[in-house]
DNA sequence: ATTGAGATTTAGAATTATTCCAAGTATTGA
DNA sequence: TCAATACTTGGAATAATTCTAAATCTCAAT
């Protein structure tokens, strides 16, 4: 677990290479604040421990690195989107399916499936709710391909 | 599927008195809106549509019957939670629960399990990633209680 | 090592989504 | 009918994110 540093480094430059993204101090940073305490911090959560070993970063960076972090696939977004909450009136099992290239969000019908039995949480957790989101290309995108 | 309108409403009033809300014709408005065109609209678009049978109703009463139907159970809000995206570091496959009272967010191990091969979509989909995610109480606000 | 092209960073403005507020209005139960 | 309370409204306020233009950095080719 020590020495994680250097393998953090060398993982992000082939990841950022490969994407034709650069790496930088600031990227590096920014995901070492990720790696260090793994709770899911906001973008402002992630810049205000940021500034602290790199005083003059800016908030426009943090969402930069970010990006450049979930682009290369070393930081996922826990989220679906990024922008306004949608509503939906299926309240039947289901899930939804975002397409990335036209926005649109589809009802994707549960299977008869055991998924239900299979969403076991550990000791302690009582959920209440959960949603199983999916993104990718809709038939209507994946077809003008 | 016609004369879906009374059904609506009567439903509507019970839901809502149930959670000691109150019926109004905005909400019920609103609430006909979202069976009308299911594709999961944004506040904004449930706005504009609702517009049309009522000129005067404003964004916030949107706002308020959006929640009002989401509280007494007929509509889903299609994503994590209305605040900032969070960010995660953790890219082996593993799901996200999050507490409703103190706001953490924590990973859930996807269990041995064959979830994945449960994730079917209809033909034409091409999913590229999904993300499961489960709210309710952790197991020191579970406690707590 | 130098250099030029293009990517990145920065601070701050701008935009977008959502919540808050105070005043007027509607609904409920007595 | 009346009082209590919830709801609606328009607009202001806040929060999250994106945009912009200028300065700086990185890369790859000299």
């Amino acid at each position: 677990m020590r020495d994680q540093g250097n393998q953090c480094s060398e993982q992000l430059g082939e990841r950022l290479a490969a994407r034709g993204l650069r790496p930088t101090v600031q990227r590096e940073h920014v995901y070492r604040v990720l790696l260090q305490d793994r709770d899911h911090p906001t973008a402002e959560q992630v810049f205000m421990r940021a500034k602290k070993g790199m005083p003059d970063i800016s908030m426009a960076t943090v969402y930069n690195c970010l990006d450049a972090l979930v682009k290369c696939g070393l930081v996922k977004e826990v989220n679906v989107d990024r922008a306004a909450m949608r509503y939906c009136p299926n309240m039947h099992e289901h899930w939804h399916f975002r397409c990335d290239n036209c926005g649109a969000v589809y009802d994707i019908d549960l299977p008869p499936s055991r998924l239900r039995l299979e969403l076991k949480v550990p000791k302690g957790f009582q959920p209440k709710t959960y949603e199983i989101s999916m993104r990718g290309a809709c038939p209507n995108c994946a077809q003008d391909n």
